[in-house]
DNA sequence: AACAAGAGCAACCGCCCTCAG
DNA sequence: CCTGAGGGCGGTTGCTCTTGT
């Protein structure tokens, strides 16, 4: 048996609404709320539309404090960073935002900021395109095939906290396809621990970096109302990696230049906690390509651990958290 | 000037989660 | 505990406007 619809869809209006009925909705919401049942709200004022379609229209249009209109740097930068570290949560982006609704944030990337990021990575690309970037490319071509290498993501998140003294070398999750994008040096090497998409990658993880290295959200406990959850046995930092649209994967996987993205993950203290890194450049605020000069962790694994059950507690979180 | 293609965005769709009965 | 209604959210669609030829 399918669920049944929350309205007639043959008896309510559909598409573009008029200014009568932006009017009506805005005139009673303000006076009398929503009432908590938007199913209801278009049957009290007279509305041909399906309350979901109410709900929408006041959401992402109606409501007061709706800024429309184009998007600053400094929200093209809290988006982008924001979008690299939890994915396509544009509920969670549009909170940061003030006055900018989950909708635009989502419209906005899709059709501007994801091409611009993409288009300034060819751009660059093609400028210093080399003969063995064109070997790497060619052999690429093979691997589009493949499941985007998601690993390349997570890992890249911990570039702007990992010590210097542990340098990264970023592998491909298929084992079968080690392209290994170099970041920093060399050791410790993930190659030596067989990997598939389903296995425990955080025990992995944590078996290679002695524990030392904490994650982006371990740093940051109001991220980890998403989906970062500490387990029995340590902090869960991979499960949502699978999920990371291709295309940033792709991004990262494919770069050479990946101080743009230390600069893009480090500004993830200027956004949430107040700056834990310095530009590198002159300015204070860090801007696109502006590489992030980031202390290494002062805390330790039991510690961070130790915060982010205290904030999960502080939060009500439920009880499998402790 | 006319048409096609592309870009931008509002709105819809449908799945998932929560919670009341 | 089960079920179903409502709300929330991410993905997608399709209309309108703009730009290019």
């Amino acid at each position: 048996m399918g669920r049944a619809p929350c309205c007639d869809k043959a008896n309510v209006k559909r598409g573009p609404w008029s200014p009568e009925e932006d009017a009506k909705l805005k005139s009673y919401i303000e006076e009398h709320g929503t009432g908590g049942n938007w199913i209801a709200l278009p049957h009290k004022i007279g509305l041909k539309r399906c309350g979901k379609s109410c709900r929408l229209r006041w959401l992402n249009y109606l409501r007061p404090n709706i800024k429309h209109g184009s998007f600053s740097e400094e929200e093209d930068h809290i988006i982008c960073t924001l979008y690299l570290s939890i994915g396509s949560r544009w509920s969670i982006i549009a909170a940061q935002l003030p006055g900018r609704t989950d909708n635009d944030i989502k419209n906005y990337w899709n059709t501007r900021l994801k091409k611009k990021l993409l288009g300034k990575q060819r751009k660059d690309q093609q400028s210093s395109k080399k003969g063995a970037q064109v070997k790497q490319e060619m052999k690429r071509e093979v691997f589009d095939d493949l499941k985007p290498p998601s690993l390349c993501m997570s890992m890249n998140l911990y570039q702007s906290y990992w010590p210097s003294e542990y340098p990264l070398i970023l592998t491909n999750p298929d084992i079968h396809h080690q392209e290994q994008l170099h970041v920093k040096n060399q050791v410790p090497n993930f190659n030596q621990y067989p990997f598939d998409t389903t296995s425990n990658q955080a025990e992995m993880f944590h078996h290679n970096c002695d524990e030392k290295p904490i994650s982006t959200t371990a740093y940051h406990p109001q991220l980890a109302n998403t989906h970062y959850y500490p387990n029995g046995d340590g902090i869960n930092l991979f499960q949502e990696f699978n999920n990371y649209p291709y295309e940033i994967n792709e991004l990262v996987y494919n770069t050479t230049q990946i101080e743009q993205f230390d600069g893009l993950i480090g500004g993830l203290d200027n956004i949430i906690n107040g700056s834990n890194c310095t530009s590198s450049s002159a300015e204070s605020t860090p801007s696109w390509g502006d590489p992030l000069v980031c202390a290494p962790p002062q805390m330790g694994y039991e510690d961070c651990r130790r915060e982010l059950l205290q904030n999960c507690h502080r939060d009500q979180q439920p009880s499998r958290f402790q």
